[in-house]
DNA sequence: TTGACAAATGATTGCGCAATCACGTAGATT
DNA sequence: AATCTACGTGATTGCGCAATCATTTGTCAA
């Protein structure tokens, strides 16, 4: 398999090696039927393009840098799905890596992206160390944060707001009548904490806040993690009559639990999860759960890429916020069950 | 932020650009004392060394390519995952794209990924295009088919035996007494078409095999279209008393429908997924599923191409079988419920 | 007719590194 | 003492492409 440099495409065709890079770069650049001569000897020789001795003349590559805490959180695969689709068909391609939730491991990670100089950076969340800051905003690349906002990104951000999200959620509850509204979170990363915010601001706003309503574990969630969070609620807090999850496979584990131990939801329980992960809307009874814009984010983050890559001016506005939606379902229906779905 | 190159490295200790790049690659090659001046110089000034003009000078990146079918299939995330971190803390990144389960957009990945000389391929499963194998073979790099085993691997493959996996299922459902067992299949990907040969030879074997106990649908696996294909298995064959599901999203959303329809599991209805995502174990009750080892996979794979590229020999035998293990739970134990759990 | 200018193509150069070969020195071997 | 060898280091070169500048040809206005 010798290798098909430009040299021999343009032997091909009749015309010198840098009028075929112009031919395939900037095609407007040539006239027609030169540019046809070009396509038929690239594909008749089978030429592909070198990544590396491009992007070490250019000083810029193909490659979209994407950094998700974790690879096993659905939240994230949909993210990548999202970007992975709009990047599909470009010339451009993703390199991944998780950071395990930890910003010291992202400090590390970024340099290495850096250096192999990529046609843009995608980075979740807003908790950047300093020096990862300072290396991205002296990146000469887009840069994408997501899954939150902030009035101070470092290039753009996509994302929505986890602290609206979840005062919508708990004043929801609220309104459906529950007054002991446990928050019951997992990992607790960045934006759970945003989401613990909205839900402590808005009980506080009506008196309803209380220390004793607070489970919290650094593990990772999952439905066993929110079946055993239940009965550790309900030893802290027998009295509590709800939860707000900052993860569907929690809210899952608790509403399978409250099956076993024949609690029924809404009724003697009030359950509503976060992201809406697909499993929720099919339980019994389905699940409230605040619903993220997880691929819409993944997809918009790569657009902006590939419009800055090319030639593109950046927004006006530096923050564009997705939003949630609150996907009210039955386990927090209490009131007007007739008008609701 | 002016870039820092060799020659940078090698003035600012006293050496040759070309001392310092054998300093950070082959350290053993150069003496104990340069060594520590280099790596002081290095650290000084910051040095990182630019990934494309290696890649370059020495037609081999550091770059792992995978391919899996999808992002947002846990099966695939766990594999990244496993993979990520094995490679975690060497000097390789990984690459990664989806294919949509489409042969032919693989066969269109392939090249693109083999431009840039990685450092290895992971890709999944053994059905891939003769082109898109005879690229993979005549690549020059250790190449790992992964989720299935085989007799005739391009390079390595890692996986486990999906035909197995389904008649061990399917005995065990059997052997419990089940008689007219559905194969529930969702996608229908190679893979899935082995397991389904699994329970067709299997359910042969008894004289149990029935055509109207297969139902199957393109779309993806999740737990909605779950629910959805018992009832429709419901109604081609009534008299079904059982189910062995090609994923544990179809399989939840089949127990969330027997609860629904107040289909007793298993006196009713058995059930068997497969992957054992977690979720199945925490059902009421409890679903007897197939865990396969796919971050152990994924970790294996490459494990095989970081050895490879450290000089080390490949094994003799070219299928690694890391096995599936049925977790049988009560979603199937309608005998010796006692002994089992 | 001339000059000015644009469009199309070519020549040269260098991106930063590693492969290859060359060289010098010190100690071992005969 | 002459030769050999191993080891540590340096010089040269080229990987394949794109930036930059240079050249040619054609077009049109004055």
């Amino acid at each position: 398999m010798k290798r098909v440099t430009l040299i021999d495409v343009g032997k091909e065709s009749g015309v010198s090696a840098i009028t075929v890079s112009r031919a395939l770069r900037n095609p407007e650049r040539v006239s027609p039927e030169l540019r046809e001569r070009v396509y038929a000897a690239v594909k008749k020789l089978g030429y592909v393009p070198d990544s590396a001795a491009s992007t070490l003349a250019s000083r810029r590559s193909t490659v979209i840098g994407i950094l998700v805490p974790s690879f096993s959180n659905h939240v994230f695969s949909d993210v990548l799905a999202g970007a992975s689709d709009t990047i599909e068909g470009s010339k451009y391609s993703v390199q991944i890596a998780n950071t395990g939730y930890s910003a010291l491991k992202e400090e590390a990670l970024v340099p290495r992206f850096l250096t192999m100089k990529p046609a843009g950076m995608i980075i979740t969340g807003v908790d950047q160390t300093q020096a990862t800051r300072d290396m991205l905003a002296g990146a000469d690349c887009p840069v994408v944060q997501i899954m939150d906002v902030s009035d101070d990104p470092i290039d753009l951000i996509v994302g929505f707001s986890n602290f609206q999200a979840a005062v919508e959620a708990v004043e929801h509850m609220v309104e459906q009548g529950f007054r002991r509204i446990a928050f019951v979170g997992t990992r607790m990363d960045p934006r759970t904490q945003q989401r613990l915010r909205g839900y402590r601001q808005t009980l506080e706003k009506y008196g309803l806040f209380d220390e004793r309503l607070l489970i919290t574990t650094p593990k990772k969630s999952s439905v066993e993690i929110g079946r055993h969070l239940l009965g550790e609620l309900l030893e802290t807090a027998p009295d509590c009559d709800g939860a707000f999850c900052n993860n569907d496979d929690v809210a899952v584990g608790i509403a399978l639990e409250c099956q076993n131990r024949n609690m029924r939801c809404p009724d003697d329980f009030g359950l509503c999860g976060f992201n809406d992960l697909g499993t929720t809307s099919q339980m019994n009874p389905p699940i409230t759960s605040v619903f993220t814009p997880r691929a819409d984010i993944g997809a918009a983050a790569a657009r902006y890429i590939l419009d800055r890559n090319a030639g593109q001016q950046p927004p006006e506005n530096r923050c564009v916020d997705l939003g949630s939606t609150l996907k009210v379902r039955a386990s927090t229906l209490r009131n007007d069950r007739k008008e609701r779905q």
